[in-house]
DNA sequence: AACACGATCTACT
DNA sequence: GTAGATCGTGTTG
């Protein structure tokens, strides 16, 4: 599989969020490497966005959304959450996606014979956080690059509806928020599943 | 230096 | 449906 490239994150955010949507987030804590399918973004889009964290202009926290595409940007939400976006755009156009939500690919669910729901499905910013142990020390990660936090595409492709997004007061006729139902990622085919590859060592099947 | 508040989640009524 | 936890950041003085 290949990893998202620069250009993939330097184009308008909307088009970004939406064809997050399918590829494969791959974190590396300091034990173990977490996989999962991108199954919900929300786009933050510049100054004119009253819901972008960059509406006010460059400060310290968000001065990584000014910057350059497929950045991370990590911030802490309510004093107890942590929220993973990646930038994207051109330089010095403020924007981000926040991902929200992902389908778990653990290595338990290739026991074929196991006809369980494949997929632990993390369904918001802060769980995704949570479980991954992805902390602000994560902040300003290049994803193009690292070898720590990074994504993969896997050539899957979700249908997925559109909504407002969630949590924020301004902003809430834009329809930037992207999400693949729960029937959508159960029903995701075997046959899809075993084309990823993931990046071990023994670079073995997922299924 | 003090203050208000937020791109959330959980528990409880 | 509503409240409370909890603290970094930006703004104001």
């Amino acid at each position: 599989m290949k990893r998202l490239t620069q250009q993939f994150f330097t184009r308008p955010t909307c088009t970004v969020a939406q064809e997050m949507l399918g590829k494969i987030l791959v974190f590396n804590s300091h034990d173990s490497t977490h996989y999962g399918i991108i199954t919900e973004t929300e786009a933050y889009v510049g100054q004119d966005d009253p819901a972008c964290h960059a509406a006010k202009g460059r400060t310290t926290r968000t001065d990584i959304m000014f910057g350059s595409a497929g950045y991370s940007y990590v911030y802490l939400i309510y004093g107890m959450y942590h929220c993973l976006n990646i930038v994207t755009e051109e330089i010095d156009f403020p924007a981000a996606v926040l991902i929200r939500g992902l389908a778990l690919i653990c290595a338990d669910s290739t026991d074929a014979n196991t006809s369980a729901a494949p997929f632990t499905i993390l369904d918001g910013p802060g769980k995704i956080c949570r479980h991954f142990q992805i902390t602000k020390a994560h902040n300003k990660i290049d994803t193009i690059t690292s070898e720590r936090l990074y994504m993969l595409d896997a050539k899957l492709s979700l249908p997925f509806t559109t909504t407002p997004r969630i949590g924020i007061k301004l902003g809430t006729d834009k329809l930037w928020r992207f999400v693949v139902s729960p029937h959508d990622i159960r029903s995701l085919s075997p046959d899809k599943l075993q084309n990823i590859h993931l990046p071990s060592k023994s670079s073995k099947n997922l299924l």
